[in-house]
DNA sequence: AACCCCCGCAACCGCGCCGTT
DNA sequence: CAACGGCGCGGTTGCGGGGGT
């Protein structure tokens, strides 16, 4: 029992679009819009097309003001900075690159800039990485937040889906931004998930038969970042600052109406200690409390 | 020159979410 | 409240071009 397709596939061309094609759903566009309906839309063009595919090749080649061709230095640290505290949101992480796709960038971290990136990661960094059962200590009724601050210019997530699924604030201080999200449950949540790794005994992974997978290769990742001057993951020692994440973080929840789990289970110790290690990027406070960490987390 | 392999990119596909009925 | 249709996202595929042998 499959969903039902979105289109007749036998009457669909696939593959490359012509010229042709392109003009005639570029000029439809232009002169009428989406029309909010991109199934209709290739009929209303004379198009043999999917809507789903006149949609990518609008969005991803057709639209004006699509950037093509090299990634500046700055756009690649922007890109790391956010790959390494979202993961592969790509939509999201195109959102702070005008002219650039969700696709493009996607493109473009799968073939150069992970490759680049790993060619400095150290051999240490990928075998040292505690691997051990990912057994979620978040369940299904705790939203997982994540809070970081960047050197980067201010920059505004945008809200996704729906407000309650996803809560996000900027505020500035100092020359830092503070960014707090909150994503709904069902994505993959890289600082979650990488920090749930490392509570529980056990050996075995559900997730992947590679040695060393999707999670590995994040959390590979933060440690080259913390280990790289390529960017500043580290949190602001101000308190004040502290506690404004904390509230900010308590008020989604509260907004949310959900409840954090009372026991995380991970051994925030070691995580402490493997976090604030080296030369101190991405470091927590000493001082904050475990329950504070785990907001801060959470 | 011919063949093979690798890489990059455009496009496809499946799935989950949301809005509407 | 469930079913349905459409949209958007992320992962994957496959083609074409370029470099190496």
């Amino acid at each position: 029992m499959g969903r039902a397709p979105c289109c007749d596939k036998a009457n669909v061309k696939k593959g490359p679009w012509s010229p042709e094609e392109d003009s005639k759903l570029k000029e439809y566009i232009e002169k009428n819009g989406t029309g909010g309906n991109w199934i209709s839309l290739p009929q209303k063009a004379g198009l043999r097309r999917c809507g789903k595919s006149c949609r990518l090749r609008w969005l991803n080649y057709l639209r004006p003001n699509i950037k093509h061709g090299e990634f500046s230095d700055e756009e690649d640290r922007i890109i790391c900075t956010l790959y390494a505290n979202i993961g592969s949101r790509w939509s999201i992480i195109a959102a702070q690159l005008p002219g650039r796709t969700d696709n493009d960038i996607k493109n473009y971290w799968n073939t150069k800039l992970k490759k680049k990136l790993m060619s400095f990661l150290p051999q240490s960094h990928t075998t040292l990485l505690p691997y051990q059962n990912p057994t979620p200590y978040y369940n299904q009724f705790s939203q997982p937040n994540t809070s970081f601050t960047t050197n980067l210019e201010p920059i505004s997530l945008p809200f996704y889906h729906n407000q309650e699924s996803l809560l996000s604030g900027v505020s500035t201080s100092t020359s830092n931004v503070t960014v707090t999200s909150m994503q709904y449950h069902h994505h993959h949540h890289p600082m979650r998930e990488s920090l749930a790794m490392f509570g529980s005994e056990g050996s075995c992974c559900s997730s992947s038969e590679g040695s060393f997978g999707k999670q590995e290769e994040i959390m590979g990742f933060q440690n080259l970042m913390q280990n790289s001057n390529m960017i500043n993951l580290s949190h602001g020692s101000d308190v004040n600052q502290w506690e404004t994440e904390t509230e900010k973080v308590n008020l989604c929840f509260s907004q949310n109406q959900k409840q954090i789990p009372s026991s995380l289970g991970y051994d925030l110790e070691y995580i402490k200690q493997l976090i604030s290690s080296d030369n101190g990027y991405l470091s927590i406070d000493e001082n904050k409390t475990e329950e504070k960490s785990m907001y801060y987390y959470y």
